[in-house]
RNA sequence: CGGGGCGUAGCGCAGCCUGGUAGCGCACCACAAUGGGGUUGUGGGGGUCGGAAGUUCGAAUCUUCUCGCCCCGACCA
C-alpha cells in the first residue's frame, strides 16, 4: 500500500456530532459520524478515504489467506448476460433480488448478485482434464442484490463488496478436501482480523447444494440467531438447528375434553390469560398453503414456527406462505384465532413437542370457542410428529449431550458444497483418468468484505466511538500536538515524530488542525486509532510523550523511547 | 406488497392546526478572545420549503395527484 498524506488537515475528513435520523445500529451511526461512509441512495454508500483504508485492510487479509490456501485470484464482470442465468434456471427463480437491465440491442443482463454461472462458464471453457484439478478461483468484487429493505448501513446494503471463491474437483471426495481447506482459511482470516466469531451449520438456501456452514461475528445486533452448545461442540444457525422427539412422554389425561366459549380470544397470550393457563399448555394451529390446498401446522403455544423447516416438509408449499383469512375460514369453518386440530379435515402436521402435552387447550374450529382437556390417543389420534419449531435456549442438543444457548450473530462468511448443481446444468465436465467426461464437483465460498467492517464495529466500540482491532485500523497511531500552532517546539517535535514514524513504516495520522485539544481527542477516539501520542510543551520539557491505547482507561507519561516501544 | 410515518440549508429540527417578510442548533467562512477534553463572542454565506396541479389578492402552511425516504410486517442469503 502506498501512503500519501496522513495529515488530518489534508485528509478530507469530516466528523459529525449528529447523525442522520435513519441510522439505527451503532456501527451505522459510528461509520457515518467518523466519516467512513456517506449514503448516496437506499442501500448505496460511498466509502470515504478513511473508510476505504479499513476496507483495504480487510481485503488484504482475505487475499493473503486465500492465496496461502492455494486459491487463484481473477476478476469476473459485474454485469452478466441473461443467457447464463437461463441456462442454470435461475433467471426465473432468483426473483426480484436480481437487478435486471437491457442494453441498446435489447439484450437482457443482470448486475451480478453472485457468480456461480459465470465461473462455471469459465471452468467449462478452461478445464479439460482431471489433471487440472483441483482449482479454486476467487475474486473480490462488487455485487448487487436488490434487497426489499436495505438497512443497518453496510450490514445490509444493496451494493456491497464480496470475496467469492469457487472450487472445482473431480468428485465429492475432492470437493470435501477443498471445502475443508476453505474452512481452515476462513478460520485463519477471522482470527487474524481479531474478531470473535463462531462457525455454525446452515441452510444452503437458494444457492443449493448439500453441506454448508456459516461464519458469524458475535454481536447482539446480529440479524441471525445461532444455537450452540459448548459441551458437545454443536453450533447451528437457528434456521437449521434440529429438535428431537427423543425422550418426550405423554402424561395420561386427567380431564375430559370440553368446548367452552372464549369470546374475542384470538391469540395464545390472550388465551392463556383468559383461562389462566400457561402458553405451554396450549396448542397453536397455523394454516399455511400446501401443495394441494391448505394444511395445518400444530405447535406448542410457546414455540415459534421455523419457516425453513416447515417448507421442506412434503405437502407444505415452498416458500412458506400463510393462508389468507378467507381460505382459513373455508378450510376450518372459523376465522384465524379459533383454529384447532380436533376434527380438522385438512392435512395436519404436529411438531415433536406437542406429543408431550396432555389436557391441552386449543381452538374449537368455531368462532369464539376453544377446547380444553384435549388429549392425544383419545380426542386426537396420536400422530407422527415432525420438526417444525425453532430451538430455544435450554433445549437439548441433537446429540443429547449438551444444552443449547442462543446468541446473535452477523453472517460474514458462508461456505457451501454445491456438488454438481451448476456444473451439471451448464455441462461443466473434464475427462477423468478413464478418458470419460465427468461433471465436476463445485464448492462456493463467500466473505462479505464490506459487512465485516460494520460487524467489527458492532463488536468493538464504546461511548466515545470505534475501537479498531489493530489489523483493521485505518492508522496505527495518531499524533495529537497540543498548541502546535503557537508553539514552535511542539510543531517541530510533532513533525519530527511524524516523519520518523512514517519512515519506520507506521501509518500515522498527524492531527495538524488548529483545533482545541478536546476536539482532537474526541475525533481520535471517534475514529478509533489504536495508539495515541500527545505532544505538548509540558511533556517536551520533561522529555516525555503521553501515550494512550484506545482501549486503555488512562494515559501514561513516558520517556519518548519508552512510548515508541509500545507501538 | 400490506400497515404507519416523514420530506423545510450539508446534518438534526421548529414553523403548518389558525395562509401574510422562512427560522433555530450543529457544521461552514471571517475577525477577535481563549488554549490539555467537542471554548466563547461578533459578523457572514448557504434553502425554487421533494415535485406538479389546484383553491386564494397571497400557499412551507389548505386540497388533489405524484415522487422519494424511513419504520413495522410479509419476503429474502
Amino acid at each position: 500500500m502506498v501512503h500519501h498524506t496522513m495529515r488530518f488537515s489534508e485528509f478530507g475528513l469530516t466528523t459529525l456530532k449528529e447523525v442522520p435520523a435513519d441510522a439505527e445500529i451503532v456501527s451505522h451511526k459510528l461509520m457515518l459520524r467518523a466519516g467512513l461512509i456517506r449514503r448516496l441512495a437506499s442501500g448505496l454508500f460511498t466509502w470515504m478515504p478513511l473508510g476505504l483504508r479499513v476496507l483495504r485492510k480487510v481485503e488484504a487479509v482475505v487475499r493473503e489467506e486465500m492465496d496461502r490456501a492455494g486459491a487463484l485470484e481473477l476478476l469476473m464482470p459485474a454485469v452478466q448476460p441473461a443467457e447464463l442465468w437461463q441456462e442454470s434456471g435461475r433467471w426465473d427463480k432468483y426473483g426480484p433480488l436480481l437487478l435486471r437491465m437491457t442494453d441498446r440491442h435489447d439484450r437482457d443482463y443482470c448486475f451480478g448478485p453472485t457468480h456461480e454461472e459465470v465461473i462455471t462458464d469459465v471452468a467449462r471453457r478452461e478445464l479439460r482434464s482431471y489433471k487440472q484439478l483441483p482449482v479454486n478461483f476467487y475474486q473480490i468484487q462488487t455485487k448487487f442484490r436488490d434487497e426489499i429493505r436495505p438497512r443497518f448501513g453496510v450490514m445490509r446494503s444493496r451494493e456491497f463488496i464480496m470475496k467469492d471463491a469457487y472450487s472445482f474437483d473431480l468428485d465429492q471426495s475432492g470437493l470435501e478436501a477443498s471445502y475443508a481447506r476453505m474452512h481452515t482459511a476462513y478460520t485463519a482470516i477471522f482470527e487474524r482480523l481479531g474478531l470473535k466469531f463462531r462457525v455454525v451449520d446452515a441452510d444452503s438456501g437458494e444457492i443449493g447444494g448439500s453441506r454448508s456452514q456459516e461464519f458469524h461475528v458475535l454481536a447482539d445486533s446480529g440479524e441471525d440467531a445461532i444455537a450452540y452448545s459448548d459441551e458437545d461442540n454443536y453450533a447451528s444457525n437457528i434456521e437449521t438447528a434440529a429438535t428431537s422427539p427423543d425422550g418426550i412422554e405423554t402424561a395420561p389425561p386427567t380431564a375430559d375434553m370440553e368446548k367452552i366459549p372464549t369470546p374475542g380470544v384470538k391469540t395464545i397470550e390472550a388465551l392463556s390469560q383468559f383461562l389462566n393457563v400457561t402458553a405451554e399448555q396450549t396448542l397453536k394451529t397455523l394454516i399455511v398453503e400446501g401443495t394441494d390446498g391448505p394444511v395445518a401446522l400444530v405447535l406448542r403455544g410457546d414455540h415459534e414456527l421455523n419457516a425453513v423447516k416447515a417448507q421442506k416438509i412434503a405437502g407444505v408449499a415452498s416458500p412458506l406462505t400463510m393462508a389468507s383469512p378467507e381460505s382459513v375460514v373455508k378450510a376450518t369453518g372459523c376465522g384465524p384465532g379459533f383454529v384447532g386440530p380436533v376434527g380438522l379435515e385438512i392435512p395436519v402436521f404436529y411438531d415433536h413437542a406437542t406429543i408431550g402435552m396432555s389436557d391441552s387447550v386449543c381452538g374449537g374450529n368455531e368462532k369464539d370457542m376453544h377446547y380444553t382437556g384435549v388429549n392425544f390417543g383419545r380426542d386426537i389420534e396420536t400422530p407422527e410428529t415432525v420438526d417444525l419449531r425453532n430451538v430455544m435456549a435450554g433445549d437439548r442438543t441433537p446429540g443429547g449431550r449438551g444444552t443449547l444457548s442462543i446468541a446473535r450473530g452477523i453472517e460474514v462468511g458462508h461456505i457451501f458444497q454445491l456438488g454438481t448443481k451448476y456444473s451439471e446444468a451448464m455441462d461443466a465436465t473434464v475427462q477423468n483418468p478413464d478418458g470419460r467426461n465427468q461433471v465436476m464437483s463445485m464448492g462456493c465460498y463467500g466473505i462479505g468484505i464490506t459487512r465485516i467492517v460494520g460487524a467489527a464495529i458492532e463488536q468493538n466500540h464504546d461511548d466515545a466511538g470505534i475501537i479498531w482491532p489493530a489489523p483493521l485500523a485505518p492508522f496505527d497511531v495518531v499524533l495529537v500536538p497540543i498548541n502546535m500552532h503557537r508553539s514552535d517546539d511542539v510543531k517541530a517535535a510533532a513533525e519530527a515524530l511524524y516523519t520518523e514514524l512514517k519512515e519506520k513504516g507506521y501509518e500515522v495520522l498527524l492531527d495538524d488542525r488548529n483545533a482545541r485539544p478536546g476536539v482532537m481527542f474526541a475525533d481520535a477516539e471517534l475514529i478509533g486509532i489504536p495508539h495515541r501520542l500527545v505532544i505538548s510543551d509540558r511533556g517536551l520539557a520533561a522529555g516525555e510523550l503521553e501515550y494512550r491505547h484506545r482501549s486503555d482507561a488512562e494515559s501514561r507519561n513516558l520517556k519518548r523511547e519508552e512510548a515508541l516501544k509500545l507501538l
